[in-house]
RNA sequence: GGUGCUAUCGUCUAGUGGCCUAGGACAACGGCCUCUCACGCCGUAAACCCCGGUUCGACUCCGGGUAGCACUACCA
């Protein structure tokens, strides 16, 4: 059965988007736009407890950022949805659900179930491994075990109720996945899963999942690994449904690693190893904590695209580099890897300086000047352009500029101690006061003609190119770094040039 | 505990029975370049989890171990 491809990323807002979930909507939408697809964009609100306000906003506003754009559902133009399968916020699909809950009702495949949280609790307390199914569901409060005319009266009276699924026992599940190949899982283990709660009149995200993906005629569903042991309850209610025929296929991702030791990539292991796992910064209204993101840490989105879209997938060759489009022309789900994937910031960092150096000049001033300003210094975008051709490959990040290019803007105040010791000799001062005898008098102040003119200078006195250099350097810079001494004498001009060694003169002996 | 998934350099990975004395990239280390710091370039070190089996031949296939991870909620 060839069905037009449309598949969905499903977040919960109950937070800012994680990066790993980032990566899932990444090949949701690799996936999409290579079979010339739908991909849709699902807010899976139905705990109410866990709402977080503005994260809904925080999705839509990353996926944004990063070049993933949504066809159908809620996105950027459409702030409550687009499409003709709406609403695709699941607390507006009450009514929706209500419908297929009953189905299912009538149908006998889900019950109603009396028993409390506290009675739930109480019974896992005393019988170890307790689970809720063909073996002990005899044993409970249930519309299987009551009296039809008490389970009618209960229900009247207002008494709260779940409703569960059957689950039929001695039955192996298969799932197809398309990355993993058939997975088998005996429905024995499955337990009757809580379909609908009573806490807030809202379906669990197993039946709300089920019924949207086939309301949405969603063709492949491509999720985090940690769906995997519940896709056979999945294929078990597309069963019970009757949507066998149209059930979508299973693809489901490897996880995203922590850095050092073992288990899956959290918020924690972020602020502990010092890097963002998040796209974008983010103020939690609820709790009040600031997370920091990749975009206000400097990444270009193309390099965050580039370094998830590796972390799990690669071609055959060795290429590193790919731009959205060359994702999407290659990407596959057969080449996604079926192991966990540790997180190598290190990588990143390499991706973004890779990125950084593709850019243009012009374009990283207009990013850098903001940076600047901030600084307090007011300068020609021309100029900038000019510094951070001389700086950038030296930088990952535009914000990293600054320390680069700061002596352009800034004569030197105090100079380095470290870069004194060793660069500056006895002999400085009086070599600082030849040279700036020599360039008071130069004319022509081209880095060609000032090469001209001190070199020969150097070598007729024996001084020593090194030691001249590196003194001078120190007088301009206030230490030992920076790009070539006649690019930052270019841009320092004669006068502040002069400025500068005259200060230096002054201050060091 | 149960169930499932997974297993190549420190990390991301290439490898689909002989092309493998296992390739690339990040990180590490060394060298070159050089007025400095970087970048860049060149190079070095670094891996097939273990044990069986199948086969003329296994990193590749099968079985068993082991280890890691995930799930096991009226959360998604």
């Amino acid at each position: 059965m060839n069905r037009p491809v449309k598949v969905r990323f499903a977040p919960s807002p109950t937070g800012a988007l994680h990066i790993g979930g980032v990566r899932t909507a990444l090949y949701n939408y690799l996936f999409a736009r290579q079979n010339n697809g739908v991909m849709l964009l699902r807010i899976e609100d139905t705990d109410s407890t866990r709402f977080v306000p503005g994260a809904e906003q925080y999705i839509i506003e990353a996926l944004d950022w990063l070049g993933i754009k949504i066809d159908e559902g809620i996105c950027m133009d459409a702030p409550d949805g687009k499409g003709a399968h709406g609403p695709y916020r699941q607390s507006k699909r009450r009514e929706i659900y209500h419908k297929y809950v009953k189905q299912l009702l009538d149908s006998g495949n889900a019950y109603y179930a009396f028993d409390t949280p506290e009675e739930l609790e109480a019974k896992r307390a005393e019988i170890a491994n307790f689970q809720y199914d063909a073996r002990t569901r005899s044993s409970m409060v249930n519309s299987l075990t009551l009296p039809a005319d008490e389970v009618k009266a209960r229900i009247e009276r207002g008494d709260k109720y779940v409703v569960r699924f059957l689950v039929q026992p001695d039955e192996d599940v298969h799932v197809h996945d398309l990355i993993r190949g058939e997975v088998i899982i005996n429905s024995n283990i499955l337990d009757d899963k809580v379909l609908y709660k009573s806490a807030d009149d809202l379906p669990t995200y197993h039946l709300a999942n089920i019924v949207d993906d086939h309301l949405m005629e969603i063709s492949h569903v491509i999720r985090g690994e940690e769906w995997l042991p519940s896709a056979p309850l999945h294929v078990l209610l597309y069963r019970a449904f009757g949507w066998e025929e149209t059930m979508p296929q299973f693809a489901h991702l490897p996880l995203l690693l922590k850095p050092d030791g073992n288990g899956k990539l959290s918020k924690r292991d972020g602020d502990r190893l010092g890097f963002p796992v998040f796209p974008l910064e983010f103020h939690n209204q609820k709790d009040g904590s600031v997370s920091s993101g990749y975009r206000e840490s400097g990444y270009f989105p193309e390099a965050v695209i580039n370094f998830l879209a590796l972390l799990g997938w690669h071609t055959t060759g060795d290429q590193e580099m790919f731009t959205m489009q060359e994702l999407i022309d290659q990407f596959s789900l057969d080449r996604v890897s079926k192991s966990g994937a540790k997180f190598d910031y290190e990588k990143g960092k390499w991706f973004n300086h890779q990125y950084l150096q593709l850019k243009k000049d012009d374009q990283l001033a207009t990013l850098f000047m903001p940076i600047l300003q901030e600084k307090g210094i007011n300068a020609d975008p021309a100029i900038v352009a000019k510094v951070i051709s001389l700086t950038k490959d030296r930088v990952n990040f535009v914000p990293e500029l600054w320390e680069q290019v700061n002596f352009f803007f800034q004569a030197p105040t105090e100079y380095d101690e470290k870069s004194l010791k060793k660069r500056w000799k006895e002999d400085s001062p009086r070599h600082m006061q030849e040279l700036l005898s020599l360039l008071e008098a130069q004319s022509d102040w081209s880095a060609d003609a000032l090469d001209a003119t001190v070199m020969p200078w150097i070598e007729s006195k024996e001084y020593g190119v090194g030691i001249v250099m590196n003194a001078f350097r120190i007088c301009l810079v206030g230490a030992a770094r920076g790009p070539h001494i006649w690019a930052i004498t270019d841009v320092l001009g004669k006068e502040e040039t002069l400025n500068r060694v005259r200060h230096a003169l002054e201050v060091l002996q």
